[in-house]
DNA sequence: GCTTAACTACACTGCACGGTGTAGTGTAGA
DNA sequence: TCTACACTACACCGTGCAGTGTAGTTAAGC
C-alpha cells in the first residue's frame, strides 16, 4: 500500500529515518519551506540516497501522508479495541478513545494537519486526492457507532454523519483552536476533547421514540 | 485596523484588485506557491505598483487575512441580523444562517481556508498570530447563542463552548470534507450544514431540568 | 583479492522567484 | 510650459533549491 518508488528498497532503517524526518520537518515548516536536502540532514543520509529512495520531493510527501494514514488506522483499530467495547460509560470510553488517539505516537492530530498541509499547500496532486480521500479513519468510528446504536446505547440513524460529527466536535475543533503542534498534557485539549463528547452523546442519546 | 504598510496609499481601486487577486491565488495555489508576478498580473497592475503599496510579500499576506476578517465579521453581523432573529424556527434560522455565511461573498469558508494557509504554511509570523487569534467570529455567535439561552430557546451554560461546536460542525466539518473551493449550490455542503445544525440543535436543546 | 552493491560527499546545472533600481509615460494642477 | 506624481515596463541581482552525475568509500560474499 505504501511504496511510493523504493527504486532500490535499501534497508528498511533508512526509509524509515527519512520518512521520520521528513514528516517532521513538513509539519513543523510546510511543504514547501522545508528542502530535500534538511531533510537527508536530520535523516542521517546522503541526499543522494534520499533520492535513490524516494525519486522525488512529491513521492516522498505521498509516501508520509500514505504511511501517516496507516499509523492512524492501526491506531484508531488499536485503541478502538482497548476502548470501545463497554456500553455502560460511553462518555468515559469516548474521551478515553479521543484522547489517547490525539496523543498517541502520530495521531490524528498530526494526521490532520498533513491533510491541510497536502489540501492547502498543494491543491493539485492527484495521486494524494486517491490516497487521502478514502475516509477511512471517518468509515471505521461509524462502524463502532452503528454497533452502539444496534445495541441502544446511541440513537445513530446515520452513522457516518455521526462519525463526522464526533470527529468535527473534537479532533477538527481541536486542531482549529490549538495550533498543530498540541502537547499531550494541554490542559486545553482535554477540555475541549471533554466538552465535544459531551455534545456529541447530548446528541445522539437515545431518545424515546414519542419524543418525534 | 487594515493598512500593513501602504507606502503610497494610492487608489483604493487598485489596492481592492491586488487584495483580491491575491487572495484568489494564495487560496487557489497556496502562499509559496503563488508568485508576485503572478499577482500583479492578475490585478493588472505592475509589480513595483504591487510593492510600493505593500512592501513585502507576507505584509500582502497580512493585509489579505485582515481585510477577509472584516469582511466576514460585517458579513457575520449583517446576515445574523437578517436571520438569527426569529426563535419559532431555530433550526431554519441557523440553517439559513449557516449557508449565507458560507457561500456569501467571502464567506467563512474562505476564511478558514485562509487560516489554515496561514497556520500551516507560514507558522512563524507574529503579526498574523495577532491579527487572527481573536476568535471574534466565535464570540458574536456565542453572544447571540447566550441571547437565545436567555430565552429560553436554547440551553447553553457556556455559549463560548456552544459556538465552537456550532461552528465545528457545520463550517469546520465543510471545508474538511469538500475542499476549500466550494461552489454556493454543491448540494453537499447544503446536506452538511443541514445534519450539522440538526445535530447542534439536538445537543443544545433546551431539556426538563429533571432529566439531569 | 575481486566483484558487486549500497551509500556518501560533493560539485554542478537550471530555474524560479523575491525584491530593487530606473528610465520613461500619462496626467493634473499652477 | 513646468512640476509633481502615480504608475508601468523592464532589466537586473542574489539566492535558495530540486534534481543529477560521479568519483570514491565501505562492507559483504565469493
Amino acid at each position: 500500500m505504501t511504496a511510493a518508488k523504493p527504486t532500490r528498497e535499501g534497508s528498511a532503517h533508512k526509509r524509515a529515518a527519512i520518512l521520520g524526518a521528513a514528516r517532521g520537518l513538513f509539519l513543523a515548516e510546510g511543504f514547501d519551506r522545508t528542502s530535500v536536502d534538511a531533510i537527508a540532514l536530520r535523516a542521517g543520509v546522503s541526499k543522494r540516497t534520499l533520492y535513490d529512495y524516494f525519486g522525488d520531493k512529491q513521492a516522498l510527501l505521498i509516501a508520509v501522508v500514505d504511511h501517516a494514514a496507516d499509523s492512524l488506522m492501526a491506531a484508531i483499530r488499536r485503541t478502538m479495541a482497548e476502548t470501545l467495547t463497554e456500553v455502560t460509560d460511553l462518555h468515559a470510553a469516548l474521551l478515553d478513545f479521543s484522547l489517547r488517539i490525539a496523543t498517541e505516537t502520530f495521531g490524528s492530530v498530526d494526521y490532520l494537519a498533513l491533510m491541510r498541509l497536502v489540501t492547502n499547500e498543494s491543491g493539485h496532486l492527484p495521486q494524494l486526492r486517491d490516497t487521502l480521500m478514502t475516509n477511512a479513519p471517518e468509515e471505521a468510528i461509524a462502524a463502532r457507532l452503528a454497533e452502539f446504536g444496534r445495541q441502544g446505547a446511541l440513537d445513530v440513524p446515520n452513522p457516518r454523519v455521526a462519525a463526522d460529527h464526533l470527529v468535527a466536535l473534537t479532533f477538527l475543533l481541536a486542531i482549529n483552536s490549538l495550533g498543530s503542534t498540541i502537547s499531550a498534557d494541554d490542559p486545553r485539549l482535554r477540555s475541549i476533547l471533554d466538552e465535544g463528547v459531551r455534545a456529541f452523546l447530548r446528541a445522539y442519546a437515545p431518545r424515546p421514540r414519542a419524543a418525534l
